[in-house]
DNA sequence: GAAAAAATCACCCGAAAGTATGAGCCAAAA
DNA sequence: TTTTGGCTCATACTTTCGGGTGATTTTTTC
């Protein structure tokens, strides 16, 4: 954001200078060949279309890109076999679930209440419903029976 | 896409008519006070100044959005072992577990809720909270969800 | 046909789970 | 330095679960 904003005042500054160039440069030239050899309305047609195009440029710089997102569905299909059991960790990073959610997530995967929960990791049962519903929210889930499902699909649990 | 090229002809054409307008503006107000009035820089500064918002407005009316494509992989299970599942039904037994009570078992092994089981079976959610809790008190469990372990453990569910 | 077992349903109550919202703290990133 | 994201907690409210009790109706079994 910072650097954002730093550039666009950048931006703006050189387009300051370059105008007060531009018009030094045009006078100059108005006293010497240019003026006297051209008819008015030729000569504001010029600085119109050349400020014009900076102005343009200007606006593709400035702008920020319009962006129009198309989303595709890629199926990918997983196969589960709880052997020798390790966490998807790829599934754990792209459904964005953290760490202390995680810890959760196995706790209820073991049967556990949330009050047991609570006390095995030594914080208030409130602080576990916030965990558990975000969790099941990330896992398009209502129940934690169905985030245990979910999960085991996933290999996030045994 | 025919009507985003027409419309960028418009633009063009109006653009172009407003350019006209403005320099015949600028020249009758020449022979008039404007010119007369003030420095050569300020009339260039002020001209600059306007069709560099023209540009910029064209810019952005004209600039076509950038197209980003997303790609979401979308998971899909394969079951391998629950394919051919049969419960042991020795076990069922042995626990005196009745059809009904092992319909509503199953139902409680794909998470549903005591509501929803009772619209499966078109039976009000009393008669499954019966259920389930005589099924709780068969498997000597206290919450479903270790009920669902268990029978799991036992070969009565996938 | 009578007894036993299974299935159905109701009502009450308290506990557990889940939702919604807001707020404070802190470390990492921009 | 400011912002962001994760973690924590609280409060209030709704829904779901599970226990307990009791009752009626089927179905099975002797």
């Amino acid at each position: 954001m910072t650097s954002r904003k730093s550039r666009q005042i950048k931006l703006v500054v050189l387009y300051g200078i370059a105008l007060a160039l531009l018009a030094f440069i045009l006078h100059w030239f108005e006293y010497r060949f240019l003026i006297m050899d051209h008819s008015f309305e030729v000569y504001i047609g010029a600085i119109a279309l050349l400020f014009t195009g900076l102005g343009i440029w200007l606006a593709i710089k400035l702008s920020k890109p319009k962006v129009e997102k198309i989303i595709l569905e890629k199926k990918v299909f997983i196969q589960t076999s709880p052997k020798n059991f390790t966490p998807d960790k790829d599934n754990l990073l792209s459904l964005g679930i953290s760490k202390r959610e995680w810890e959760v997530l196995q706790l209820i995967g073991q049967g556990f209440s949330n009050q047991e929960i609570a006390n095995q990791l030594f914080v208030s049962i409130n602080t576990i419903k916030t965990h558990s519903s975000s969790l099941f929210e990330k896992l398009e889930v209502k129940r934690r029976i169905q985030a245990i499902e979910k999960a085991k699909n996933l290999r996030l649990l045994p």
